[in-house]
DNA sequence: TATTCGCCTTGACTAGCATCAACCAGTCCA
DNA sequence: TGGACTGGTTGATGCTAGTCAAGGCGAATA
């Protein structure tokens, strides 16, 4: 699977020693937009693990950038049954799917103790109106996901479980890395069910994959921690079902 | 299932007896307005039966609203696994997710001679910094295809066949009827495989489960002719596993 | 009219994942 | 300290949908 599957629309960082503001703000502004930008973004909410960022139904006001964190997005059926249906990281956005009707589409979860930059969308609107790269930037981080969406419907439409698994895990190890963090060597913030529900397993199906791949050497399995002992084992079961790249 | 599962962006029109050009716009907007969006949408374009509109991989500059006929969009994986991601009736559009990368993300094609508009992505970009209302028209369309997919992966992840083939039916239904085409009794445009690819299913089953709902007395289906003479069967075995909508 | 081809249907069999159930480890709380 | 609870693992079994295969129908072609 390809660097795509999860990877949220990442916001780029313009400095390392940010305030809060500057860490969820795009690149190639001047000093003047970033002031104007600085302006709307309000100030960041903390949440506790557990908690709801926005909840599918709710009026949609925001978008929310990940500070630190973690969360889940899921929807619901009638019957109760979930759908998770991404995993957002620090600097991925949530709320997008709000803004078609005004309403939230998904719950957003925090996974564990997490904080958000809350960015109101009629003024990220009309700034983008004033500042082109702004409004790019925007397009482009809608489309990104729709991007990941397609790249979800190959995996949950054509995958086995195995693929799918180690599509996921070959995902977040690459999103960690991109932010610094060890890419073989690292907590799940997420439950098996919530894994499972996210690949369209169930949680044993989950759980029997990881201790074959442990088994196999590839991995290693100590409640949510999890190394990649072998990540080319791993590559060589999604190479050939991952998207095509035309070039 | 709603009736976004597979409903894709409409474009409203802005009136009944209309031109190439007006077909593709959006409502709201003034006389002078009206006049310069006219001046950005490009002569629509007519492709064949089995023809490509565009391909993963190659440049992005336009999407393209169906005007007449019928599309499939698709990705491919590396090893010839093909994975349908919608199809696309006459106001709907194509092309959104080649906006993140300017490379386009699937393939799109046309299941009948059809008919499409292009709309140059950079000029309609300035447009809407113009135009608000057109502005936050994109941005509406690009959040509906984004919960479109979310549903997308709430049947590919949740779903059992016959509630998959229910769905995919009922949507078809709800779509043409918003046109003003029968809801009961239509024809579809794409081959057996082709719903299995969109619906995470093989041909054979979708084949079995089409003979099932015609036993019970639900639908007629004489090849690609279908009729549903119990729509409120098939919204029974849907209702539930749609999404849940809070008020 | 016969021929071929694409698309579909149906049957028989199988594989993969779900389901059901038992049990275990860690954690919270009384 | 003990009990209950949550989340995870593993095994046994069953069912759904996939696979393989044969054959039908209609359209296009010669």
């Amino acid at each position: 699977m390809n660097d795509q599957l999860l990877h949220h629309h990442t916001l780029k960082v313009s400095c390392s020693s940010c305030s809060l503001r500057e860490l969820c703000l795009p690149v190639g502004l001047n000093r003047d937009e970033m002031s104007q930008l600085d302006a709307v973004i309000r100030q960041s909410r903390r949440l506790k693990r557990g908690e709801y960022l926005f909840r599918s139904g709710e009026g949609f006001r925001s978008l929310y950038a990940v500070r630190t964190g973690f969360f889940k997005t899921c929807v619901a059926s009638q019957d109760g049954r979930e759908q998770v249906t991404g995993f957002q990281m620090s600097g991925e956005l949530m709320g997008l799917d709000g803004i078609s009707a005004n309403v939230h589409g998904c719950d957003a979860i925090a996974l564990e103790d997490s904080e958000v930059c809350e960015l109101p969308f009629n003024r990220m609107e009309s700034l983008g109106r004033e500042i082109p790269s702004l409004q790019h930037h925007f397009f482009r981080l809608m489309s990104r996901e729709i991007v990941r969406d397609q790249n979800v419907m190959l995996l949950l439409g054509n995958m086995k479980a195995e693929e799918r698994l180690a599509a996921f895990l070959l995902n977040l190890s690459g999103r960690l890395a991109s932010r610094g963090f060890a890419a073989n060597d690292f907590i799940l913030r997420m439950s098996r069910e919530e894994i499972g529900s996210f690949l369209g397993l169930k949680l044993e199906t989950v759980s029997r994959t990881l201790s074959k791949f442990a088994q196999q050497g590839w991995i290693s399995v100590d409640h949510k921690h999890i190394k990649l002992d072998q990540p080319d084992s791993l590559k060589t079961l999604v190479s050939g079902c991952s998207q095509a790249h035309s070039h």
